[in-house]
DNA sequence: TAGATTGTTAATCGATTAACAATC
DNA sequence: TAGATTGTTAATCGATTAACAATC
């Protein structure tokens, strides 16, 4: 197998990809070509076949790929043949609505504990789980092993919170605080930034009124 | 003035610029050399300067740059010298916890009206808004001059909303629904993909305790 | 003036696209 | 076999980094 190290445009595109891909299994398509995937998704078929390259030789010439078969592959790449144990801290309205997010339930993100400090939301139901109070944080983690943590608390507490999770010994978070964390080992985080999202509107809709005028 | 096509590389990064001198001006600091942006947040020097002048001239030789201005020119040069209207339309748990969400609002992004088409939903109170039936949607947006819309709908329902939304002459859309959205004219669409950034934090956890292996 | 740091041109690097031989 | 489509090498394009003259 080869073992090159893999572009990060192209681990951005995978889960493209395997959403694609669930799409055409729904419809029931059983082979797809490269071009056929290129007019559907708007990349080149070059591209396509360049980026499913780097894992592996999945298609057969004068075929293209089993729709199946690289929807599992690509699942295997990403790491989603497997169910992860999850937390969330912060049960907010952010958290809440996350915890509701079967999207992340279906593809084998279970919730299996949910915390905060506040008084008035320690002991509250979500879904089948009672929030928890942060001082038995690390106790549940352990218990439950929770491998990923979605940081829903406000930017205020991120960072002490980040901590924490990385000590407990917790490999992955999703952060939703519009806050740059900084961690001292390799846990991996990743960032919504839904900020940048909105900024990113604001400035295309900004260059538009302006190309109307000069 | 300048006015070559910036490349999209650069806007992406427009909104971490504005983060990071948001909390510079927190702090005081009154000057800044490329040079210390480049050690703060981890671009080279070379790279913040080539971003910057692709708007402007916005630095000083021998001195660096002001703080203030260059949030201020970065700040106008992403459209947020000014305020937008905003609806939300999905008024579940995410599109409750969206309306919380206090950054949107303090940059200037103002929620004028919430929708849901949910019985159950509909009439209840967030914040100071009332959740109005989808029945009023087109009445509303004119009523409010509404020209961006946080869709908070489930996966099922987007495409339709989104056509509702385009044709009632919204601008912009965050698409927080899992699906990507095909439009007719040119509104312009952002997707969060939460999906997207846990698969990648799979897949980046899967890579490393299979390093292990091999 | 001397020192610092920009703005900008040129060089390098990485990612995308084109082309085509291999092969199902 | 003939037609289709992959896997892969080579060419192009775009973005990042290095270098340095301009200038505050």
């Amino acid at each position: 197998m080869k073992k090159k190290n893999v572009p990060k445009a192209v681990i951005k595109r995978l889960p493209k990809y395997h959403r694609f891909l669930k799409e055409q299994i729904n419809q029931d398509v059983v082979r797809i070509s490269s071009r056929q995937i290129s007019q559907a998704m708007g990349f080149t078929a070059s591209q396509i076949r360049q980026d499913l390259n780097n894992f592996g030789d999945f298609g057969q010439q004068g075929y293209g790929y089993n729709v199946e078969d690289l929807y599992a592959n690509i699942s295997k790449i990403l790491g989603i043949n497997k169910t992860y144990s999850v937390a969330i801290v912060g049960a907010g309205n952010l958290g809440t609505a996350i915890s509701n997010y079967t999207q992340f339930d279906r593809l084998g993100f279970k919730i299996n504990a949910i915390f905060d400090v506040n008084p008035c939301i320690v002991g509250k139901s979500i879904g089948l789980l009672e929030v928890q109070h942060m001082d038995k944080f690390e106790e549940e983690v352990e218990k439950h092993g929770i491998e990923i943590v979605y940081l829903c608390t406000n930017m205020e507490a991120a960072q002490a919170v980040a901590e924490r999770v990385e000590n407990a010994g917790v490999k992955g978070i999703l952060n939703f605080a519009p806050t740059d964390l900084v961690m001292k080992t390799d846990i991996y985080v990743e960032n919504t930034y839904l900020i940048d999202k909105l900024l990113s509107i604001s400035y295309h809709l900004k260059v538009r009124s302006t190309e109307n005028d000069g």
